[in-house]
DNA sequence: CACGTTGGCTAATTGTGATAGCTTCTGGCT
DNA sequence: AGCCAGAAGCTATCACAATTAGCCAACGTG
C-alpha cells in the first residue's frame, strides 16, 4: 500500500483550499481526508485536532493576505498606498472566503500563538500605510486598529452577502476608503505629501 | 409531569442568554434543553432546527442592539449622536457578545428574512445618526455601509480579543470614532476640509 | 367529562471528531 | 543486502450532537 505522502502544510493548504471552494462550515475532516485520498484519521498524524487545523489555515491565511497587501503597496504611498491596500485585502477574501473565515473568532493564546505571529505579519503593510499620513507617534496603534477594523468589517459583512444591493458594492468600497483618507488625513493637522519612507 | 409551558420566544431567549454565558460556540441543544430543564427533542416543538435557532437568535440580537442605539441618540445630533451611537453599539455587543455572535456569518434568504428584516431595523438608528452630516443622497448607501463596516469590524475584533494591549482598546474607540466623524464632516464639505494636497 | 391539540418523553439514526492499537512503508546504518 | 526504529497509514470503536419517529400525558374547550 502506497504512502500518500502528507505533510502538515499539504493538509492545511488543501484545507484552505476546500474551505475556499465549499464553505469554512463545510471544511470537515472527512471531507478534506477524501480530498486527500486517505481515511479520516490519518489526518491525525499531521494535524492534532480540527481546532489545531483551523487556527493554522488561519495562520496560513493571515500570512498571505499580509504579503499580498505588502506586494500590492510597493512603490506606493499616501492615498495611492492606502487604497492599493484596502482592494489588494478585498480581493483576497473575495477569492479566498474560505481561509479567510477561519481568522474569524479566534483568540489567540499569547504573542508566541503562530495566529499572533502571523496576524502581526499581517498587519506589518497597514502600518506602512500609515507612515503615509502624519500620525502622532502615541495615535499608531489606534490609527492600525482602526485600518483593521475598516476593512475587516466590510470585508466580513461582503462575504457574508450582508449588502444587499450588489451593484453598488464597488463604490461603497471606494467610498469607505476615502473616507478613511479624510480622517487619517485631518488627523495629522498637516497633510503630509505622500513621500514613501520619509 | 407538569408542563414546562416553553414557547418559542423563550427558547430563543434562554438561547440568546446561554450563548452569552458560555459562547456561541457552546450554544448546543443539549445545553439549552438543560438550561430550561426539558429533554433535547423537545426542543423542536419550538425550534425548527438549530439554524432557525440561530437566525432568530440574531434577528433578536439586531432588534435588541437597534434599539440601544436608537435610545442612544435620543435628543443628539452630529459628532453627539456618532459618539453615542457607536459607544451604545460597543457596549452591547461587550454585554451580550454570545447573541451578537449569531449574526456574523448570516447569509440572509430574502428581503422578508426575519433578519434581515431585524437587520434593517437595527440599521435604522444609523440612518439618522447620518442626517446629522452634509452627506449627498447619493452616497447615503455607501455611508451607512461604511458605518457598518466600522462598528462591527471593529466590535467583532474586540469581541474575539483580536486586540493585544486591552488597556488602550477604549482609546482607540475614541480615536477610531473621531476618524469617521472627520471623514464624514470632509465628506459634505461643509466643515474644514484640512489642507489635503494644499 | 370527552376529546382533539399540544408539549413533553424515550428510543433510535446519522454524522462528525477523536483515540487506540495494529500494520506496513521508508530511510538510515551496519 | 538486510535490519530496525519511527513515521504514516489503516480498521475498529467511542463519545457526543443534531435530528426524527412515535408514544403518551397534560391542557383547554365544548
Amino acid at each position: 500500500m502506497p504512502r500518500a505522502g502528507l505533510h502538515p502544510d499539504a493538509v492545511v493548504g488543501a484545507g484552505a483550499a476546500l474551505a475556499d471552494e465549499t464553505g469554512f462550515a463545510a471544511l470537515t475532516m472527512g471531507a478534506l481526508a477524501e480530498r486527500l485520498g486517505v481515511r479520516t484519521p490519518s489526518l491525525y498524524k499531521h494535524v492534532a485536532s480540527q481546532e489545531d487545523l483551523h487556527r493554522r489555515i488561519a495562520a496560513l491565511a493571515l500570512t498571505e493576505a499580509g504579503d499580498a497587501v505588502g506586494a500590492a503597496i510597493q512603490g506606493r504611498s499616501g492615498r495611492d498606498a492606502l487604497a492599493a491596500a484596502a482592494h489588494a485585502l478585498r480581493d483576497f477574501v473575495v477569492t479566498h472566503p474560505g481561509r479567510y473565515a477561519a481568522t474569524v473568532g479566534l483568540t489567540p493564546t499569547g504573542p508566541d500563538d503562530p495566529v499572533a505571529v502571523a496576524a502581526a505579519r499581517g498587519l506589518a503593510p497597514f502600518e506602512a500605510v500609515l507612515r503615509g499620513y502624519d500620525v502622532a507617534a502615541e495615535d499608531r496603534v489606534h490609527a492600525l486598529r482602526a485600518l483593521r477594523s475598516v476593512f475587516h468589517g466590510f470585508a466580513t459583512l461582503e462575504a457574508d452577502g450582508g449588502f444587499q444591493f450588489s451593484t453598488t458594492v464597488d463604490d461603497s468600497f471606494d467610498w469607505l476608503v476615502d473616507l478613511v483618507h479624510r480622517g487619517l488625513v485631518a488627523a495629522g493637522g498637516t497633510a503630509q505629501v505622500p513621500q514613501h519612507g520619509a
